[in-house]
DNA sequence: TTGCTCCTCACGTCACGTGAGGTGGC
DNA sequence: TTGCTCCTCACGTCACGTGAGGTGGC
């Protein structure tokens, strides 16, 4: 039978010499003999064995655990291998935390170590479990820190502590470019807590950008992203915003907050007239319910003009009677100012 | 100014007392004092170093580059803090590498280490770049060697070399349960060849549970998809897969074979009348080019029955003149048998 | 004789844990 | 006096790399 030196069994297998006689210093693989002179002979027995050690390196098994492997019959592998899967994932997702640790600071590009360790400590006070840490963060991000922006969206879009969530949009809303399409993002969430979180801080972003962000998001499938989105741009005086406007009147969603933005709207006179005569025209046809009724009346006393005095004096004699008083009583301090 | 001993630094910091010696001894952490009987005194400085270092341990660096990092005014976080996220990335991939194997080793449960090695073996092969090893492995598979199914479903899919391929469907075609599903799903890959190869081993698959696959596989988006499916079901006698054959061998795909599939369909009195007329429906309207009528005509003499007969005696006097021709030709034969 | 291969012994790496053997302050 | 904390020195872990100093076969 054809045996070979140390040499190489080392080039064929990739294994060094020094590995080699490692595994043989523990019992691992022994060459089954040595020549006249001390060298090792390694038999094609000795070789599969030392192939199959590395086939059981390549699943991240310990010599320790190998040895045991090839030499215990009562060491068997299902637990083990158990064992290494629920330790290799550990290790990824440990892994996959530091990625995303790492990228932040870079994408926050500190100009020295100082500056890496006002971020690292950023990023840990935000992941904080206490609300008082985050919020520290949140208002100490900014003041000549470098900012991870993608941290501080994360961190806006999962907090449910009010105060906190306050002070990240204030956060954002100074922070540098590239928050604005992270919060867009967020408005396509499965979650409707975080869409609700996005279209909150994109309605505190300044700028046209965030206002477009936000005229995209009167198209959103979520009624209370379009009901936020449609506040905001209201307030900021854009008209197409009236029929999302007047569907949150309708249906009771932030109402009092919606008709406050018509009334803003309707400071341009014919703006005034085009709210009120939708008004009307939703008092008129579909909305039938009492309680809609009454919140349409309502927001109708808040735009001037004679498109909408003339809607109340109608609506005074409406057959429902609670609609009737409460135009009549609106009616009647509209006159009198 | 208040100082600390090292016991209270260790509990305070999580940092054991071995530790805060051994950063002294790297010049890491040098308490700034001693006690007279040589304890060691921290001050509130040297705390603050302590946790620097341990922020800068979170994002991987080693304790020698903490110390360039924290002391050597030319050692730049940019350059490092991309290394990292390179070598990160690295480990991740290798990781998520070793995990798939180690968990289709843990399904393929192997009874001991001898099995284990064996699939490690077989994955081994299946990976490899020589086709002739791909082979021999795809071969080898099943031989009381507990086969990992995701593996040999994911190799089908992406093999390129046809004998290969071929050798990796049989192997899927005995195995245990579980290829089918898998393969089912690739029919949905976005890649087109992962699709046909998909459906291709369906094709080859036994059993009721991989004919309904192929019956939904009739609904592909992809036509390739719908005619290998159409040709493994019509061979197995299924009659719904008519319209399909039939529109292959309008398009011109597989056009032999969806012809095959047809006179074996047409074994049965009832479905061979059913499909001439069909062809013939499908001469008379809609299909007008030249080349796609020759082959529904040479289709249809594939077809036994009276049908079929009256419809080739029809078209022997088609208006195209080669579809007369061949229809006539075919009709002749037809009659001397 | 000159390279080359092989041998054993042993130190270094890296971030630690765990003693052993001894001292100082309450 | 008894615990407790602190000190230094040093070995062990794990999978190796890299010598030093020496020998044997072509």
């Amino acid at each position: 039978m054809r045996t070979v030196l140390i040499g190489e069994v080392s080039r064929r297998s990739g294994v060094s010499a020094r590995m080699l006689r490692h595994y043989e210093s523990l019992g691992l693989v022994r060459p089954s003999a040595r020549t006249g002179s001390g060298y090792r002979e390694y038999s094609a027995q000795d070789i599969r064995r030392i192939f199959h050690v590395e086939s059981l390196r390549t699943l991240g098994l310990s010599l320790h655990e190998i040895g045991r492997a090839l030499d215990d019959p009562g060491f068997t592998p299902s637990a083990l291998v158990g064992d290494l899967i629920r330790q290799t994932r550990e290790r990824i997702a440990a892994e996959t935390e530091l990625l995303t640790r790492l990228r932040r600071i870079h994408a926050a590009d500190p100009a020295d170590w100082e500056g890496v360790l006002q971020v690292v400590a950023l990023l840990h006070a935000l992941g904080s479990k206490s609300a008082d840490a985050r919020q520290r963060a949140a208002l100490s991000s900014g003041d000549e820190i470098p900012v991870p922006v993608e941290a501080l969206v994360e961190a806006a879009l999962s907090e449910t502590d009010p105060n906190v969530a306050g002070a990240l949009r204030w956060a954002l809303a100074r922070s540098e470019a590239g928050a604005l399409a992270l919060l867009a993002e967020g408005l396509g969430s499965p979650v409707a807590a975080v869409r609700e979180r996005a279209v909150q801080a994109l309605a505190e972003m300044p700028g046209d950008e965030a206002a477009a962000h936000l005229r995209d998001a009167l198209a959103n499938p979520d009624a209370v992203v379009r009901g936020y989105a449609a506040l905001a741009l209201g307030t900021r005086g854009e008209a197409d915003t009236v029929p999302a406007l007047i569907d949150m009147i309708v249906e009771g969603r932030n109402d009092i907050d919606a008709a406050d933005a018509l009334s803003v709207l309707a400071n341009d006179t014919g703006t005034a007239d085009r709210i009120a005569t939708r008004l009307v025209d939703r008092l008129a046809h579909g909305t039938s319910e009492e309680p809609a009724r009454g919140r349409l009346t309502q927001a109708l006393a808040g735009i001037p003009g004679t498109t909408a005095s003339r809607a109340l004096v109608e609506l005074s004699h409406d057959e429902n009677r609670a609609v009737a008083l409460t135009a009549a009583y609106l009616l009647q301090l509209r006159d009198a100012r």
